[in-house]
DNA sequence: CTGTATACGTCTACAATGTATACATATGAG
DNA sequence: CTCATATGTATACATTGTAGACGTATACAG
């Protein structure tokens, strides 16, 4: 049908890789693609339809690697927060626009389902199933944002600076953790040890009353 | 030292709650303190840093609500909560502004601490606390930012709509689930389940090895 | 072949944005 | 008086999203 918006979709998506969301311009967009500016409003109405069609794309690329669905339910939505995180990791401009606008494309539905699943499947009463899905999606997407916005502050600003920022004494929290807060920050096993504890909180929801 | 700036960050955030983050332009913000555009670059030496400036002063304004001290660590840690959400309510802007920057400002550090010292009297393991602080601050960021942005769907798009994108029995979870979907949702009492679940996975930590 | 609908693209133009540069003024200290 | 510091102005530019009018090419109806 229309093979060339899928085209645009992917010139807009590799200029947001290679050099960031904000150089996605409809201009440096027509240009890549090879025409007028205004020839893309053929193909996408706004630009804000042209956001909202590459998160599209990501969220579509998020089913496949749940295909051998064999696994237990919370094997399941491990893989699936992992890969939120990975998607975020090589998209970084992604996470942000997650939130910005209600997951209602089809793709994303049809991530939902597979956590309303999982969620069953692990003995979660269905009244509760989903607000435990925002719970869960919230967090992973929240983590996957804060990531690439920097907001971890990964080592740009160090936690010694950030003590100095404030009176001795001011701060009696920072400084009985200061050895801990010192060392490098390992976000990957961070992450492991977010949904470790987020899965039991899912069974200790599902065992208290089923 | 320089009431100047205060008296712009007041203006920007007069236009922001009335208007919405997007009316918050540098030639709108200086008509309304009364200056040329160029003379707002005398206080600050961006619009970025002008955003920061602007996030600051809400964060800024958790910390009296917390006043009353004397209650323990989970009541606390759950008016936190709550005062995150309230702000991110009367400011619908700020929510994705904090997720956008490290939390560097001093009241940003001072909002951190008091939530490491919570969870270092909750009898969390000091190695821990760090951990357990970004979690639930990504949380309730997160739940903040997906309620101002519209991300839990508050209405405008009914389940019925959301399931009907899909042929019939591609999505097994929300056909079970479609009577607790259908329901108006309750972001309120949401919210509330969800911190305490989330006090109860700290406990869950403090308890498991201490 | 002719007429016409549909898909796709171009050209021009406009208003709004952030901000660099250069120039003013006003105030207070020495 | 002199001069630094704080503050503001005037002008200008590049970049943005996109409205509006116009062109062309392919396909199908008569």
């Amino acid at each position: 049908m229309s093979g060339r918006r899928e085209e645009i979709l992917d010139a807009a998506l590799a200029i947001a890789d290679e050099h960031g969301i904000g150089k996605v311009s409809m201009r440096a967009l027509a240009e890549r693609v090879g025409v007028t500016p205004m020839a893309l409003y053929r193909h996408v109405s706004d630009k804000a339809e042209l956001l909202d069609g590459m998160v599209g794309r990501l969220l579509a690329g998020l089913l496949p690697p749940d295909a051998g669905k064999a696994r237990a339910w919370d094997e399941r939505l491990a893989a699936l927060g992992h890969a939120v995180r990975t998607m975020a990791r090589r998209h970084p401009w992604a996470a942000q626009l997650l939130f910005s606008r209600p997951a209602v494309t089809p793709d994303a539905v049809r991530v939902v389902d597979l956590i309303y699943i999982a969620l069953l499947e692990a003995g979660v009463p269905d009244r509760e199933v989903p607000r435990l899905e925002r719970l869960i999606a919230t967090f992973v997407i929240g983590f996957a944002a804060s990531e690439a916005s920097g907001r971890f502050g990964s080592g740009s600003v160090d936690p010694r600076g950030r003590r100095g920022l404030l009176p001795e004494g001011e701060l009696p929290g920072h400084s009985r953790l200061a050895p801990w807060l010192d060392l490098p920050s390992d976000l990957d096993t961070e992450f492991e040890a977010d949904l470790d504890d987020l899965l039991r909180l899912i069974k200790a929801v599902a065992g208290g009353q089923d």
